[in-house]
DNA sequence: CCCTAATTGAGATTTAATCTCAATTATCTA
DNA sequence: TAGATAATTGAGATTAAATCTCAATTAGGG
């Protein structure tokens, strides 16, 4: 299973970086891995001081931020001042309905592949991207008249 | 010149929403279309807290979320906790140097085309968007080696 | 198993942004 | 144009996410 793989990502990027594996930190991975979708730290910190064995916030915003780095999550938006992250699996872009607020995700490979190409001519080195298309949603159009 | 339709704009903009037409609210946007590229909210607090009639600030906020409201500004991205805008004038998006965090500003119409396309085939209706690529620029790879 | 450096927890601190409310001001109406 | 009324402002208090502090604990190398 792909968490199996995560895991290991995890452990060689902190002993690449020379830190050290601690329980905290791969607790904290293990909830991150359970989000499904979209989550916020607040949701981990509050879950992690439950714990058998609790952690503090300090040491979650400090793991989460070693996740980030890492690049298995990502930082999608926030919503009144609350950061909304997302665990990395294939990588999509986002259409944010600015009516109901609802997040579709995308892909599609010609708009990755003009993306690279308008880069070159830039003699821009790509390693990441986002893109958030904002407007109405299906449904939200639907139910407007 | 460019500012005294953006002043009309805005102008409509608050008349729309039933807002008053205040001089603090004005002298905020002339402080806002003043600045050349991206900015920080705090640029214009520190301006209008020295201005001959010193605006608070919680004014500044308060109006600077009309301006956006009114979408003559847009916010581009946090760099610690410092939100940064931009006045809008033509619609670009951005490369982001993650050695020296300079910033690239782009257009490509094809770009915009084939995401016009994409939400079409969601059935999605944008009304903008935003995209950021990160990476290397040309400056700071050939100063790598 | 010991040593050293890294990490953690708990609470204090920082700071952007928001809120409160009395005083002021813009706009509408007659 | 004056007077009524609702919107806006200023100053400082408040909120809350994120960071920092530092003594106590723990990981990892030898």
């Amino acid at each position: 299973m792909n968490k199996k793989n995560t895991h290991e990502l995890y452990i060689d990027f902190l002993r690449t970086e020379g830190m050290n594996i601690t329980p905290e930190r791969l607790n904290i991975l293990d909830e991150v891995l359970k989000q499904k979708g979209h989550f916020k730290i607040d949701d981990i910190i509050r879950k992690m001081g439950r714990a058998e064995k609790r952690i503090s916030r300090a040491t979650v915003y400090r793991s989460i931020k070693t996740i980030d780095d890492a690049g298995l999550i990502k930082y999608i938006r926030s919503i009144n001042d609350e950061k909304i992250y997302e665990v990395v699996k294939g990588h999509h872009d986002h259409m944010i309905c600015k009516i109901c607020g609802n997040i579709i995700e995308f892909h599609d490979r010609d708009l990755e592949t003009l993306q690279d190409a308008v880069c070159r001519s830039y003699d821009f080195t790509p390693t990441r991207h986002t893109m958030k298309i904002f407007g109405i949603c299906a449904k939200c159009k639907e139910s407007d008249e």
